[in-house]
DNA sequence: GCCAACGTTGGC
DNA sequence: GCCAACGTTGGC
């Protein structure tokens, strides 16, 4: 079991629009990065706890906690000339770029990122690290319990 | 909108 | 394989 932080542009998929989806999951799609890749393809499994996170925003942060709820897959858009995921050097019998369903477990309190910056336990996360883009990153356990307690409250 | 930091591309 | 140029990310 291990844990990671997904970041999503709330104007495209927000953890609310996960919520609203059915069986609360949907496809992460639009990865276009080696590294991000590479974590959803080799190291993620089904179970595994997911602090979403939004970017890219007015106030961003952890918007809610999800799951892993499938293995890797080839993502669609990869395939698709009309999206700007678009990757015109992928083949469905090569393909370059992988999906995972992501199911929202737990919504909590919003934890803006500001916020994390003061935390202690948190001064390691790679999302905290100057420069850090990465839109997969792990979390360890010691992490993601803080996390936990900070966002505590309010089943989903 | 700015811009620092990073990843990718492509000439050599 | 180097590295300059370019494109992207993402907080502010």
């Amino acid at each position: 079991m291990r844990y990671w932080l997904m970041k999503s542009e709330p104007d495209e998929v927000s953890f609310e629009d996960v919520l609203a989806a059915p069986d609360r999951t949907v496809a992460w799609f639009g990865v276009r990065n080696y590294q991000a890749r590479n974590f959803m393809r080799d190291a993620m499994a089904v179970g595994d706890g997911i602090l979403f996170y939004h970017s890219s925003c007015a106030v961003p942060g952890v918007a809610g906690l999800a799951e892993v709820a499938s293995g890797p897959y080839p993502d669609a858009t990869q395939f698709d000339s009309a999206s700007p995921y678009f990757d015109p050097k992928a083949t469905p019998e090569q393909p370059r770029w992988i999906s995972v369903d992501v199911r929202a477990t737990r919504q909590g309190r919003y934890l803006p990122l500001s916020e994390m910056r003061s935390i202690a336990a948190l001064e390691d996360m790679v999302l905290l690290q100057k420069g850090s883009r990465l839109s997969v990153s792990p979390v360890t356990q010691g992490q993601w319990d803080a996390i936990v307690a900070l966002v505590a409250g309010g089943e989903a």
